[in-house]
RNA sequence: GCCGAGGUGGUGGAAUCGGUAGACACGAAGGACUUAAAAUCCUUUGCCUAUUUAUACGGCGUGCGGGUUCAAUUCCCGCCCUCGGCACCA
């Protein structure tokens, strides 16, 4: 090798050339190419580019570069993640300005990204921090906010005293002595204080539910699925022996027809109670955002609405759904019925048109026409035809069907109905279809002292022979004067209070508890009488904060009651299968001190499924399995899964699912973040900053102090020019967002960075939509991605984007060790700057051997200084490759470049980019001493183009009439040219190998005896033998067995 | 405890529709070149045994123990270990 390979000089002038012609810009979407986006994680920009940063970056370009040569138009932007604390805390530590210090961290991370020579799309690029950005942040919480998505929550918080903020439950790490904060490692501390909070869980459903229609790794979409935790079972009320409420209830409307119906509707009833208005109770909030297709939603955020705003019971309805405080009771009004209305399932539109029908049969049989008002739609029947007026789809009814729809009837036909002023339906008329007897009944039962718990297993209430409430139950501190024990209950809850969430969920502490004296249960479905609990282990944010306790069939039940003495297990569930029985270890940690089961493992015999367990101890027994039911009445006999909807049915419980998600609180009290656009009134209510007013900018005169405060607050510029744009009393939301929220949605902005209209258009979107792959690491699979199709699913819902799922393929990469196999840090000395290994060895070399390490999906690895220097020689090699370059070239090198260029091929698409290199390596290996054609020469430039950019398109420039290599085409296998003639095959005799012999690949068995008879190595193995078996597989192998 | 991923030379890793285990690279050893070193090039390199130190032969080898098969790193059963996640979720 006589050219000598100046690495750093070649990178620099091509970055150089590169950017000057604008190959890596993508510009306006080129419809005569497939479009390929590729996603990458933006970075925080801390100041300095880590290695970890290169083999986020700089391995998938090999991809991105490898689908740009194959003809895609790719899409591969960069931006820049830059709301968050390391800027806020160097304003603290140094009295640094978070922005200036930010926007230089981004130049200078600029600069050393494109020392890397990645194929980004510059001209894409964003940032979260750019007002620019932000002010779309800002536009979707307003969005959110109006939708009821964004809400102002109040709950208990996680509370880091180290960052001087609130941190989400998923930010909180297990420490030793309690729960961490993530960031810092402080002690988290719980405190109330109200929250902004994004309504996640409403999505709960569809987050799990459409993992099925994407194309990601099985495991992440497990991990996602379990962060969620939906467990499907039922809610089922326990009435208490409690009196029934007497006095005062709000009632949910200030509509005055309506009160004075509920007032008779309640007159019938035994209760005494009295209902008011929401004027007569003084409420002046009665703003509710209601859902356009779930009723029994909307009855339940008008009740949830009130509650909070009065101490009184609320009662609320809609449409055959009756609330009062959180408990719906759903009643299926005979009206309703006979129009065959399903309230779960049908749509307000879809509710309405079935109504508007039933009157017209009414009409029809009264030989009239009849003219109601169902919600706010007029709905008119004439001559055998129904229209209903303001966007409601019109009916038309015929003799024989109903369903063929006019959309231009309804407006001319309502002036002609009004015309004519027909008969009208009376409320009169329209109670008498109602049916009162079941919706008295339904308000007697909205007020009847109960406790609804979650389970599930309904198929076991027989066997439920206590209840526990988690101590924070309303019901427990609202009955004080019931409970007889209430000195040692309210002890109790003191103690609750104490602890946090980690030390109730300590599986190895010991279960405690109190009985609530005085109060007890009756178990709805065999009627007896129980002793109701509370205790720690209980959570009150998970499910209904209240279970029912079933001894005979869980095992924290039966261990609770064998602690407490409460019962004997009354065991309802009968396994019937053909069962095997495994005593494993003894003790298992549930809780209880002394409590030492025996613990059995039940596998049915047949599938050798595990079923379930089974504890025992004395005469006492406990098992978790599924089976027959016994002892449960009606329903013995019956299997556990149909007894589940049987018995909810039974009981007038309902089936539903829990989720373990919580909604994400996305306030926090800092200054470095977007401001949450909000601005209240004098009288505290919250109002939006309308778009005019978007970016609702970050003032700059603020004190970064912590002190508890939000920094915001003391921002004299932010209150002025709130009370300058709204009037005097008007104050300004002090949060700012979490930075997740900054990075849930950048891959959209990068697709129309300069729109000063929309976020992101949907034309753009519907070029580029959805992400085709999005490689990142493992620590996003469960909070970034998670909250990111949230985000996307809220946009969809209110039109904004294209795509119900914004990433299609995604990759978990892994971590770059020290060269010591253990996590990079400063303090153990083992930190690789990147900077120092591209001036040693170049962009490409340090690319390759990033690449070259092991696959890129999953593992660790330690970076290895020695194997760097591998990776450099092979490109100094390569770079000399031009010496070996000849006229002519033999049969076995075309082949193997062929081969090469195949195996390149695939596993570029399978992420191993080390497999790709190592045959590139035998390839080179090869060539240097057999020679290779110009050709072949240049074909493998374009084969290696994508691993090392800068120094094949320094080899390729020449030869390709000044165009760069990288716009050139990815070279493609021919199979013909991948034949071979001959094959050499192994050959094993009983199995073992003994030696080995070379034939056609399309040899019959017949030649491949031969070949082996006449080879005398083999001869020596076969003498004397008789040949029992003779194996031949085709290009495999060949196996003898002899005797 | 449960769930997931994994366990292959001194090291990173390769080979899994069952078919010559250890590609490629690092490291190490020897040699060439050099005054010398670096760089480069050539050779060797899973372990064991034997001998003539060069070569063939033999044995053992993919965490451990079984099984299926002509053939198992690959499939099945049991166990051990490592890493990651979750942890009384009713």
């Amino acid at each position: 090798m006589h050219k000598k390979f100046d690495s750093s000089a070649i990178e620099k002038k091509w970055q150089e050339i590169w950017e000057e012609e604008g190959i890596y810009n993508v510009g306006a979407r080129d419809t005569s190419k497939e479009k390929e986006y590729v996603l990458i994680e933006f970075p925080y920009p801390s100041g300095n580019l880590h290695i970890g940063h290169w083999y986020t970056y700089a391995v998938p370009d090999i991809y991105v570069r490898y689908q740009r040569m194959n003809g895609k138009q790719v899409l591969f932007p960069m931006g820049f993640d830059a709301f968050g604390l390391p800027a806020e805390n160097a304003a603290i530590k140094r009295g640094l300005d978070p922005k200036g210090w930010t926007n230089d961290n981004i130049a200078y991370m600029k600069n050393q990204l494109k020392s890397m020579g990645n194929a980004f799309s510059w001209d894409k690029t964003t940032s979260s921090t750019d007002p620019e950005y932000y002010k779309w942040t800002q536009w979707m919480f307003t969005q959110f906010f109006e939708n009821g998505i964004a809400y102002r929550g109040k709950g208990v918080v996680n509370w880091c005293p180290g960052c001087n903020t609130v941190i989400a439950n998923e930010q909180v790490v297990a420490g030793k002595d309690g729960d961490e904060c993530e960031r810092c490692g402080h002690k988290i501390e719980k405190k109330e204080m109200p929250q902004w909070m994004l309504k996640i869980t409403e999505y709960a459903d569809r987050l799990v539910d459409d993992l099925d229609e994407i194309d990601w790794p099985e495991h992440i979409k497990e991990a996602q699925r379990q962060w969620i935790g939906r467990s499907k079972g039922a809610e089922i009320d326990f009435k208490l022996n409690l009196p029934t409420y007497s006095g005062q209830v709000l009632f949910a409307s200030n509509n005055k027809g309506k009160l004075a119906r509920m007032r008779k509707l309640v007159a019938e009833t035994s209760l005494d109670i009295t209902l008011i208005s929401l004027e007569e109770a003084g409420i002046t909030d009665t703003e509710v955002v209601e859902d356009e297709n779930d009723l029994a939603l909307n009855a339940k955020k008008k009740a949830l609405h009130f509650a909070k705003q009065t101490d009184l019971p609320v009662l609320a309805d809609d449409t055959g759904f009756f609330v009062a405080g959180e408990e719906l009771d759903p009643v299926t009004v005979k009206r309703n019925a006979l129009a065959g209305i399903d309230e779960k399932t049908l749509t307000i539109e879809e509710v309405g048109e079935k109504m508007v029908v039933y009157y017209a049969e009414i009409a029809k049989k009264h030989g009239g026409e009849v003219e109601a008002e169902w919600k706010n739609a007029l709905c008119l029947v004439m001559d055998g035809q129904v229209y209903m007026s303001e966007g409601v789809r019109p009916v038309i009814l015929t003799d024989e069907a109903v369903g063929n729809y006019d959309p231009y009837l309804p407006v001319r036909a309502l002036y002609k109905a009004k015309a004519t002023g027909k008969h009208a339906l009376t409320h009169n008329e329209e109670e008498e279809l109602m049916e009162l007897q079941p919706i008295t009944d339904a308000i007697e039962r909205v007020f009847e002292p109960k406790v609804t718990v979650f389970t599930t297993r309904p198929d076991t209430l027989y066997g439920a022979t206590y209840m526990v409430l988690a101590p924070e139950h309303a019901l427990v501190e609202k009955n004080k004067d019931r409970i007889e024990n209430w000195s040692e209950v309210e002890a109790y809850i003191k103690q609750t209070k104490q602890k946090d969430e980690q030390d109730r969920l300590d599986n190895t502490k010991e279960k405690t508890g109190v009985k609530l004296e005085g109060i007890m249960a009756t178990n709805p479905a065999s009627g007896e009488e129980i002793p109701v609990y509370i205790a720690d282990y209980v959570l009150g944010g998970y499910g209904t904060g209240a279970i029912m306790a079933v001894p005979a069939h869980d095992e924290r039940d039966f261990a609770f009651s064998y602690k407490y003495k409460i019962s004997k297990p009354k065991e309802v569930i009968n396994i019937q299968k053909e069962i095997n029985e495994k005593v494993l270890n003894r003790g298992n940690g549930v809780g209880v001190v002394h409590w030492d089961p025996e613990m059995i493992q039940i596998t049915d015999l047949n599938t050798g499924k595990i079923l379930g367990f089974k504890y025992r101890l004395g005469d006492v027994s406990c098992h978790t399995c599924y089976g027959k039911l016994i002892n449960s009445a009606e329903f013995d006999g019956m299997n556990s899964e149909e007894a589940k909807l049987a018995i909810t049915e039974k009981v007038g419980g309902r089936m539903t699912n829990t989720y373990r998600l919580r909604d994400w609180s996305i306030g926090r009290q800092r200054y470095w973040g977007v401001p949450i656009p909000i601005v209240y009134d004098s009288s505290g209510k919250a109002h939006v900053v309308p778009k005019e007013h978007l970016p609702w900018t970050l003032p700059e005169d603020v004190d970064f102090t912590p002190t508890g405060e939000p920094p915001l607050a003391k921002s004299e510029a932010l209150k002025k020019r709130t009370e300058e744009i709204f009037g005097k009393g008007w104050t300004p939301e002090v949060e700012t967002m979490d930075t997740f929220v900054d990075s849930s949605w950048y891959f959209l902005r990068y697709l129309d960075n300069k729109n000063d209209d929309e976020l992101s258009s949907l034309e753009r979107q519907k070029e580029w939509m959805p992400i085709d792959l999005y490689f990142g690491g493992a620590e996003h699979t469960t909070m970034h991605l998670l909250y990111s199709r949230f985000w996307q699913k809220a946009l969809y819902d209110l039109e904004l984007v294209t795509e119900k799922e914004p990433y299609k393929r995604r990759v978990n990469r892994g971590l770059i060790l020290g060269p010591d196999g253990n996590k990079m840090s400063k303090s153990k000395g083992n930190v690789i700057d990147p900077d120092e290994q591209v001036a040693r060895v170049g962009a490409d070399t340090v690319k390759m051997y990033l690449a070259f390490m092991g696959p890129y999906e999953g593992a660790n690895y330690p970076f290895d200084l020695g194997g760097i220097a591998g990776i450099r020689r092979f490109l100094e090699r390569v770079y000399g490759l031009d010496d070996h370059v000849k006229d002519e070239e033999d049969e076995k090198t075309t082949k193997l470049l062929h081969k090469t260029i195949k195996k390149v091929r695939e596993d570029i698409e399978n992420y191993k980019f080390n497999t790709a290199i190592s045959a590139m390596m035998v390839f080179v290996n090869h060539t240097e001493k057999s020679g290779l054609t110009k050709d072949s020469y240049l074909a493998f430039l374009r084969l290696m183009a994508p691993f090392a950019p800068h120094v094949t398109d320094e080899l390729w420039r020449p030869e390709g009439k000044g165009q760069s290599v990288h716009i050139d085409s990815y070279p493609v296998a021919d199979e013909k040219l991948m034949v071979d003639d001959e094959v050499t095959l192994g050959v094993q005799i009983n199995g073992k190998l003994r030696g080995q012999v070379t034939i056609s690949p399309t040899a019959s068995e017949e030649e491949a005896r031969k070949a082996v008879e006449s080879n005398e190595d083999l001869q020596k193995h076969l003498a004397d033998k008789e040949i029992v078996k003779f194996i031949y597989v085709p290009k495999r192998i060949v196996n003898i067995v002899v005797k």
